[in-house]
DNA sequence: TTTATAAATGATATCGGTTACATCAACAGC
DNA sequence: GCTGTTGATGTAACCGATATCATTTATAAA
């Protein structure tokens, strides 16, 4: 592999006309440049990026920390990080945490390491709050998706609290009253805003609250399966059950079916995200659709910003939602509800 | 931030002895060793991992290329990668590269500029193809799951036509004559090799191949769904349908249900991958197991072993598949098949 | 005690670029 | 012809580690 030197020589002139040749050939004769970019060719010169990024103190790397790539909805995200972070430049370092902090810790290390300019975080979770670090300084990191409010960096962010509440009101005008909520691990915030958001709405409509309809999932299809069965083995069953995610909601859709129902004839299924499969349920899922990609390009654009010192303050970017309507829910079954 | 010198500074010792003390402490005396432990714990010293990395002419990054991370079965693909190559002391540069040659171009210049030692293609098409270089050289590359006979490196596939053939063998063994395959674009390996499985299977069994019967999609949910609609439109329509991944046989499930037919009274569907949704799917989905993850971590190893020089000839690993019997596949109607 | 050998440590070149500063030539103005 | 300015190029310091080689110190053998 040839270095500039190599280049300079074969060129005859000085290294720094070589980089200058490069980098700024306005600065160049032309005759010189001419020389310069013949040598270039004729040794298939390629510079070492790494030297360059050793030498700059920028290494145009981002990692980024996600629970599990193998997630619909994160696999979005992370689409719509790649395509803004090229655009920019940048890498993307992945790690797929598992929520494992050991993990987050081991890549949250490469910023201070140099091996890494930021970090963009999906989980609720400070990956720096092991790693001992001057207080006060603006951490290169940029949270997204599940916020945690302690941590005062950029955030990008769905209005959970109202899609929750629309989603519920949406089940409410169709009459029903016994309205399930599926939902995430209790310490999520991501889960406290739903809920939040799922009892605004029954507040609003006059509808008492029961804890007996909140039923715990992971997201994954399974446990949406197994909260649905819970659900229905209940003395006074709901005739609704609002889920977190899509998987919940189309493994919720499974269990009911298992249990001799019919979705949306005897309960009603929501889902949230509004993953490919979701069209595609049988019958096909009423969600919320959020802009996953957008997720992604806006937090790696925000961190960048930081990073590039362009940015003031910590912004806290609420992007939109939209409920769509399908078929998965329809009016509450006559009599109950 | 600290640098090593200021360590040597604080501890009185030379710069080499700190390096010493932290990389081989065995070389260096106990008491020298801990005044640098106490400086380097005193400055919250981290060694700057990119002058390391450029030091040594090793970055410990691999470059993967995946046509889209938003297929949950690339997405299983690198969770393994995730896992193996941090456990290997490396890290993943994701590119997202949407089957776009030019995008996959960049990322490859990667390798040739010294910021990534290696890189794994999941796509049948050579990523260094457009770049010079120095034939003959052995390229520090890895092709998994979609694989490209004409490239001369390490491979890890599945034995796709056998498993195309099974799952054939599979649907004939319940008397199904008319099996369509809803199959990928035609340029891919993965396609042939599963036509020519498919094939071999008809040609076993003494039935006569139909072109008709071969639909081509683009592993999308919708084309899956387009395929069948399209199958059901024929004269003579099959009375199976083996799709080339769960996506398209979820789609293609939805459009046989909406065009009045039943699975699998009707018609069966059989997938491949064994996704998440594949058992969530109503019904359950039939389909060929791979083991995802393992691809991804067999990719690393092998892409590891060959950086590192300890691969001899360009190994192929094949790995092991599992038909999963599951509902979507019965018995062919009575009078027809 | 002296010498040979091993262990510990220091001085410094090096990796491959970028860049501040020095140098030099050409040319304009007086 | 002399000086000042501009443009083009060269020299060498520098980024922060590692590693080679030289040197010093400690230990063992004679």
């Amino acid at each position: 592999m040839s270095t500039i030197r190599d280049v300079a020589e074969l060129a005859a002139v000085s290294v720094a006309t070589v980089s200058r040749a490069l980098q700024q050939p306005e600065l160049v004769s032309l005759k010189t440049r001419t020389k310069v970019l013949t040598a270039v060719k004729q040794l298939g010169y390629k510079p070492n990026l790494m030297a360059v990024k050793f030498r700059s103190g920028k290494t145009r790397n981002l990692v980024v920390l996600v629970p599990t790539v193998a997630n619909v909805f994160f696999a979005r995200v992370i689409s719509g990080m790649q395509q803004a972070a090229h655009d920019k430049g940048y890498s993307l370092l992945l790690c797929n945490t598992l929520a494992d902090e050991e993990m987050e810790q081991s890549y949250a290390r490469m910023v201070h390491t140099s091996q890494a300019d930021g970090l963009i975080q999906l989980r609720a979770h400070n990956p720096f709050a092991a790693l001992e670090m001057k207080a006060g300084s603006q951490l290169p990191m940029v949270n997204a998706c599940e916020v945690l409010d302690r941590i005062a960096c950029p955030t990008v962010l769905l209005d959970n609290r109202a899609a929750a509440c629309a989603m519920t009101e949406h089940l409410l005008e169709l009459g029903h009253k016994r309205i399930a909520m599926i939902k995430g691990p209790a310490r999520s915030p991501l889960t406290r805003d739903r809920v939040a958001g799922y009892r605004d709405a029954l507040n609003a409509a006059g509808v008492a609250f029961d804890e007996s309809l909140l039923c715990p999932g992971d997201f994954t299809l399974q446990s949406g399966h197994k909260a649905a069965t819970e659900l229905l083995a209940l003395p006074n069953p709901p005739t609704a059950m609002f889920c977190e995610n899509d998987e919940m909601a189309i493994g919720a859709i499974q269990g009911i079916k298992q249990a001799g129902f019919s979705v949306p004839a005897d309960i009603s299924v929501a889902g949230f995200d509004d993953i490919s499969f979701a069209a595609f349920a049988d019958p096909p899922l009423t969600t919320i659709a959020q802009p996953a990609e957008e997720f992604g390009s806006t937090a790696v654009t925000l961190l960048v910003d930081l990073i590039e010192g362009r940015l003031g303050k910590a912004p806290k970017v609420i992007l939109p939602f939209d409920l769509i309507q399908r078929a998965s829910t329809g009016p509450a079954p006559a009599g109950r509800g």
